[in-house]
DNA sequence: TGTCAATATTATTTCGATATTTTTTCGACA
DNA sequence: TGTCGAAAAAATATCGAAATAATATTGACA
């Protein structure tokens, strides 16, 4: 499937990682070597192999002779995650404004547009987005925000930042699914855009982390009120 | 041998990981599976479990179909390092300089005090030190960085200053094992301590961020010595 | 009825061998 | 002599089953 696909270790560690992050595999499940390995259609080692490499993604937790499970979330990680990411996204954003070329430039210009071009025509009201544009506004939001920070320098930054986005991506995946009204999160990429482009990094990063912090608290009413409702499954049940 | 030996990919990956640190597996070094489950006595299943676990430690780099080879060391990278580390190691000595309890307190000084019991007879002249008075002052100089921002309340801080620590720790014993003479880090580590304990938080983050220049300048003067006696060697056989 | 231990079951971990890919070697040919 | 390509060697990646550990079940006993 993807580029560097050379082994089944490789992709199972792809087709793994997007399950996750997607939620196609529950936070918190328990993951099953045998069912996994008859899903995936591989054997053993390249599982183990995979799900030992999403251990340092911080996207599956092990325990000693127990197995494996996806780790999972709650609302004091969410905060952590956020503000922790927040530092990270804004210090290589401020190193990109500081460094960035006209080549960088044309990159967050031409991953900005395509954003937009999603964007533009989201639903206001509490629709349901179809699958297939969810992942289409996904993968663009994925790309602006790392075209943003392409040109901080610092690779072992843009690492961290990618491992982070990766986490809140989880998080705010869980709110897509609960509260299905788009604020007007255009507005906000559209704020980070040009202050970028202005060179302006306090106003760029001012920006992005009022962007984090929104998301973030959208994220946070609907794990509360997600919750809510497994107590009340729960308790109905005990 | 450690506490969470479980299984036998447990303690290959914890063996790995201190050959890897402290230099007994050479940086760049192509890492041949058969020699390795003949030296850690393991089969292939564990040593690759090992192996993509340290991937995510940035210890291991790996290609498909070509194997593993122990990550490169570069100067560029040491200052990446060293600049992320600085970020990072700040802001959460600041947090826990704000959040830190009477008990935090009382573990910064035990760690403090059992670093500076080994630190106050370094040899200040150029002898060498003997090898297990080095591995008991990087495990005290660990402990000691690890305690001042144990309270700072974010275990994804936490974790992200773990993997950079590691990183520099890679570094800082090349040049340890090229330039024998010690610099007086212990009054550099007394000005972070007390700096600590007075709730300085600015005073605490400057000598920080100066021990970290410094101990990073030394190493970036080893490696440099380094390169040029590798130069004079390849040079000399081509 | 409740607890505990022995047993059965299930799941994880590991090994040894095989399949696959890369790298090296060697010889033909220009 | 140098280059190209085929065959041999070496190394990686994968599978399937055996070994090991954790969990669930059962029944004896208090």
């Amino acid at each position: 499937m993807s580029s560097s696909d050379k082994t089944l270790a490789d992709r199972t560690y792809r087709q793994l990682r997007g399950d996750i992050v997607n939620g196609r595999l529950a936070a918190g499940s328990k993951l099953k070597l045998e069912g996994l390995a008859q899903d995936y259609e591989v054997g053993m080692s390249p599982l183990r192999e995979a799900l030992a490499r999403l251990m340092g993604d911080l996207l599956v937790v092990s325990e000693g002779q127990r197995g494996f499970w996806v780790a999972p979330l709650s609302l004091d990680e969410l905060d952590d995650v956020s503000r922790v990411r927040a530092l990270i996204e804004t210090e290589a954003l401020n190193a990109a404004i500081r460094n960035g070329d006209a080549q960088w430039e044309r990159e967050v210009t031409a991953a900005f547009d395509a954003l937009a071009a999603v964007e533009e025509h989201l639903p206001h009201t509490s629709e349901a987005l179809p699958p297939e544009q969810l992942e289409t506004w996904e993968a663009r939001n994925r790309a602006f925000h790392a075209a943003l920070v392409s040109a901080a320098g610092s690779p072992m930054l843009i690492k961290l930042r990618a491992l982070l986005y990766q986490q809140s991506e989880r998080y705010r995946r869980v709110s897509l699914n609960v509260s299905r009204g788009w604020r007007n999160v255009h507005d906000e990429h559209r704020a980070i855009y040009d202050a970028t482009m202005q060179r302006n990094a306090l106003r760029a990063c001012r920006m992005t982390e009022l962007h984090l912090a929104r998301t973030a608290e959208e994220v946070r009413k609907a794990m509360a009120a997600l919750a809510r409702d497994d107590d009340q499954v729960s308790g109905g049940k005990a």
